[in-house]
DNA sequence: CTCATGCCTCTACACTGTAGATCTATACGG
DNA sequence: CCGTATAGATCTACAGTGTAGAGGCATGAG
């Protein structure tokens, strides 16, 4: 019965695809599912409901996306795989940077994200006492990431460090200087999120075997 | 002669910390500086140029809370200061959250920042090829613990993982069966953001001993 | 004095979220 | 069949938003 929600929630993620979050009024969202905007109230509670609703669904298809990502060996793989996944699909959907950070993760879906999370600390060894940190450290870092590249903090391309330096507050950049040789070239983005996960993956092993609870 | 322009700034600032983001509006900027709105535009171009501009003040200020920073001679400590300073910062202005992750770090402030973590993953001996991509990996992190405490992701206080269960999709949680002691009991930010650093701190002292350019 | 330049103001427009009151269609008990 | 309760949609209105466009006004130059 309560298809309605979801028919408004398709039509709000469908807008925001396209149009961005800014297109995302009561009026847009009412007018898609052929309805008046106040008769969106009854099913989202406010405008910031919606929001929320819209993100609470993303994270959903995180699961839907990869269904046997819980029956992955591996944990090093299922935290890799996870991360591929959240990652394609924010870049998907660009708007949830605005959304991210907002509310806690306290919609199902993103209990079971976390979860899933905790169990492949708990089988990399990791003593319990770290785990829930650390699981707040590694999607800290992949929240960053992803908002980072779906808003557009790293740029695009090349980084061109000699552009930068035109408006160089005072004093050198020693720090670029020294690196310039692998500021200049393209950065392959895939790559670097694949070696990060490598270098985590590394910090969750050095922790794990340093053991003690 | 631009005094006008910080001077716009300065309010504008005023206004998101005491009222938020949502009370920086172009009217309620302009009479604070008793100006009418229109009057702005000359100035900070429009609303998105003045939110950027408001950002990039917060970055400057980074470096004017804690100017000794490039003085610090532990790489480590260098990188403990750095974030503490900006985890403090963000915490006094809230509302940077929802602009961290939206533009490029191009301003001159960022650079120079980008820069200060360059030098301190060079002293610790990171072969140089790396020290780009780790710092966005650390400063990613940054970034994102950020904007969680600032944005309320991290929701506040102890997390209550029997809450949390209430609305649970189905299937059990594992995970959070198995850590639950840990997760009944208040969080310590100060602590844990520390403890996340320890962490980064070994992961690149990790790198840096692998060595190889 | 005339004129130009740069900053400001005023008005207006199309848009936003949503409170409050009203209307309507469906389902149910008799 | 009727009358009524209930849940949902609707209409109107309000206070707020960013900003285009045209006009005003005071300063300094020739």
């Amino acid at each position: 019965m309560s298809g309605k929600r979801e028919e408004i929630l398709d039509a709000a993620v469908a807008i925001a695809d396209e149009r961005g979050l800014a297109g995302v009024s009561m009026r847009s969202v009412a007018q898609a599912v052929g309805v008046t905007p106040m008769a969106l109230y009854p099913h989202v509670g406010d405008k910031a409901g919606l929001l929320d609703a819209m993100l609470g669904r993303l994270l959903g298809m995180v699961f839907r996306t990869a269904p046997a990502l819980a029956d992955v060996s591996d944990w090093r793989d299922r935290v890799r795989l996870f991360a591929h996944t959240a990652r394609t699909l924010a870049k998907g959907h660009p708007w949830v940077t605005g959304l991210l950070f907002s509310r806690p993760a306290v919609t199902p879906d993103a209990v079971t994200t976390v979860d899933l999370l905790y169990l492949a600390l708990l089988d990399a060894g990791v003593p319990k006492s770290h785990v829930p940190r650390l699981e707040r450290l590694v999607s800290t870092y992949m929240l960053g990431w992803i908002a980072s590249e779906a808003g557009g903090r790293f740029g695009s391309g090349a980084l061109d460090p000699r552009g930068r330096r035109g408006q160089l507050p005072d004093g050198a950049l020693e720090g670029h200087d020294a690196v310039m040789p692998w500021l200049a070239q393209p950065v392959d983005w895939d790559a670097e999120f694949d070696r990060d996960l490598d270098d985590l993956v590394t910090m969750i092993e050095t922790l794990a075997a340093k053991g003690q609870e």
